[in-house]
DNA sequence: CGCGTACTATAACGTTCGATATAGAACTGC
DNA sequence: GCAGTTCTATATCGAACGTTATAGTACGCG
């Protein structure tokens, strides 16, 4: 049957996805990739045809993860359980220890900032933000706005996520109406003021009314 | 004061802006600046230093417009003011007729879909996932785990611009930690259900409690 | 052994990248 | 008009990119 490979295919792959992992697919080039599976490029092209099916393969990989986490959170016995085990379990995806931190999937497309100075710099602008948010709210409590025992940082950090996530929805194609329709849900985590002077409330919207609690 | 600028300056960053923001940092490249600005490389060199130096002019005049927004949002009386009025407002930053969709800041690492068959599959694949809670959640709407008019639509699309939202998170930095206090406000828009069967309950897991509804 | 197949090594392909050396053109101030 | 300065045009740089042609090596099978 030939001359053997020299290399096993499943831990090149686990190589790869590592890389794309941290490096992003356009941040890892070949050099990378061959070089850290101990290959030449030759090999690399016999192999696995060229660096987007391989990293179709990563990324398939990946999903079949995904999905199985997704399934086992869809069987929970209530919607709040579905989405409580998909968050938290997408949650240790991100954290994994084993990788890079963040989702592969969507690392790909947003390259890590190691070594990049440009990136590392937008990093820290986002990290503003939340910052400021945090300012403001630590401000606020203990008065009416919001209760003692409010976590600033939480709060701040939960408006950024959405932000960020919004961003990634708006860019996929998501239209103006949808992502007021997730905010009008996002914002139902949030407390009601108690009796704000109305007249100096925010400019009021017309928004989607998902009424979930009846 | 010698030879007159050919081209003016103001006009040629719009250009690199809207081409930033649809192409990404990486993605647009010298060729595609110096091509839309109508003038050649040397010029660009001349005017600009090089191509990182005019992504953060870009970037920064973004980020100036970004602030003013929040900082009126950070103005509002209630906390919940700041929230819905920065959510909204950014909202319509992304969804904005006159660039590419999503954030500028977020789509310059997050390059665009567009002539890229990579990204759009990325993409797509992030639309099953919206599409699968979706369809359970519409399955659940009317039974004891959702009322009838709850949105499904909403509600995945909710869930999974949180998941998008703590990946961005993760990336730049989050720990779990980090991430589960967020979720656990994330999950305070979430309707808990009627008493479900305990014993099929999802795992329980200790977390954060932000309490904001004393 | 020797043929066919499967894999690997060397070396280089053409292209694109961001960036520039060199020279010349267009303006102001003297 | 000449000097000094500022901007532009041509032409090209070296490096890195993904990829491949060519040749050779190592195995199973007859």
């Amino acid at each position: 049957m030939g001359r053997p490979r020299e290399f096993d295919i499943d831990t090149a792959i686990k190589t790869a996805t590592e890389l794309f992992w941290r490096k992003g697919y356009e941040g890892t080039s070949l050099t990378d990739l061959t070089g850290a599976m101990r290959i030449t490029a030759p090999s690399f092209y016999f192999a696995f045809g060229n660096k987007e099916k391989l990293f179709r393969i990563v990324i398939e990989q990946y999903y079949e993860k995904q999905l199985e986490l997704l399934e086992s959170a869809l069987r929970e016995p209530t919607v709040r359980g579905v989405a409580e085990k998909f968050l938290y379990g997408y949650a240790d995806v991100l954290t994994g220890p084993s990788h890079a931190p963040g989702c592969l999937a969507l690392n790909s497309s947003l390259p890590s900032a190691e070594d990049d100075t440009v990136r590392a710099w937008l990093a820290d602008l986002r990290g503003e933000l939340t910052v400021r948010l945090r300012k403001r709210f630590a401000k606020a409590r203990g008065t009416v706005e919001l209760p003692m025992d409010a976590e600033p940082d939480a709060l701040a950090r939960y408006i950024a996520v959405t932000a960020w996530g919004l961003a990634v929805e708006a860019q996929s194609g998501a239209k103006r109406k949808d992502l007021h329709s997730t905010i009008a849900v996002a914002l139902m985590a949030w407390p009601s003021a108690d009796v704000p002077r109305p007249e100096q409330r925010s400019t009021s919207r017309k928004r989607a009314s998902p009424r979930l609690r009846q």
